[in-house]
DNA sequence: TTTTATCTACGAAATTAATCGTATAACGGA
DNA sequence: TCCGTTATACGATTAATTTCGTAGATAAAA
């Protein structure tokens, strides 16, 4: 079975620095985390600690600076997350979530229209008998 | 200024009951809440109460069984979980996260229509010059 | 009127998250 | 070599969450 994945707010943040910007040192995360709030170094340090002991992470002891990389894949994981926020915020609804985020964030035409597509993908692959 | 918000999961989902079914005594929410997991009664009172304490609730006293409402309105609350989601997580990209909910949730034709005029609707109100 | 069931109130334990101080080791430059 | 800087390790604290037992009051049932 997937093992149960349930990171916390900081640990979600660490992970999301590490899913964009690949293997990293606690200094260069805990950069990217003071940009956003005031997060002491071993504060971070101690969270990533944590994280590699869960097996969220790994790291590499090699040189004195250790470096950190997810193990926990980024896709899977999302989807996890944003499985439980619907089941509990939209009885289940996928679409109504997706509604209220559409009906209150600006997305560009841009992003409006890679969304479109996407939806004219999935029904066609759904539809089996449309013309291609 | 908006006060903040940062309910939490147990929180959540007493929410969610409430906005589902309007006002409700401890004993309904709590059959809700049985329904998804185990969890005891008194618990569910406990975080009312203090949900209560906190003005996410409001509650009427003057039958012997109290009368719980949801004070915190759906809408906004549910916006602004949606953006700290999408901030943490798709470094604020809505369209990213929509993407990646219907990339792997299964919407049927229906929603996926709703979505669709959606997007129709925001995009000719964001385009002055459409024929109406 | 007893008894039984149901309700709120209260307190307190168990858990977990988040934070940071301090100790210690290693590196790097003067 | 010696000193300041930068690492990790570790412990401890604080705060919040979640949980539930028990007590006392009220209502309903027998």
């Amino acid at each position: 079975m997937p093992k149960k994945i349930k990171p916390t707010d900081a640990e979600l943040e660490i992970l999301q620095v590490l899913w964009t910007y690949g293997p990293s040192t606690v200094r260069f995360v805990n950069e990217k985390l003071k940009s956003g709030r005031d997060v002491g170094y071993t504060t971070t340090l101690k969270v990533m600690q944590i994280m590699t002991e869960k097996n969220m992470l790994s790291r590499d002891k090699n040189s004195r600076t250790h470096i950190y990389e997810a193990i926990v894949e980024e896709k899977e994981t999302k989807n996890l997350l944003i499985d439980k926020f619907i089941s509990t915020l939209f009885n289940g609804s996928t679409s109504g979530m997706v509604l209220q985020a559409l009906g209150n964030k600006k997305c560009s035409a841009e992003e409006l229209n890679k969304i479109r597509s996407l939806i004219d993908n999935i029904e066609s692959s759904q539809n089996p008998d449309h013309n291609e």
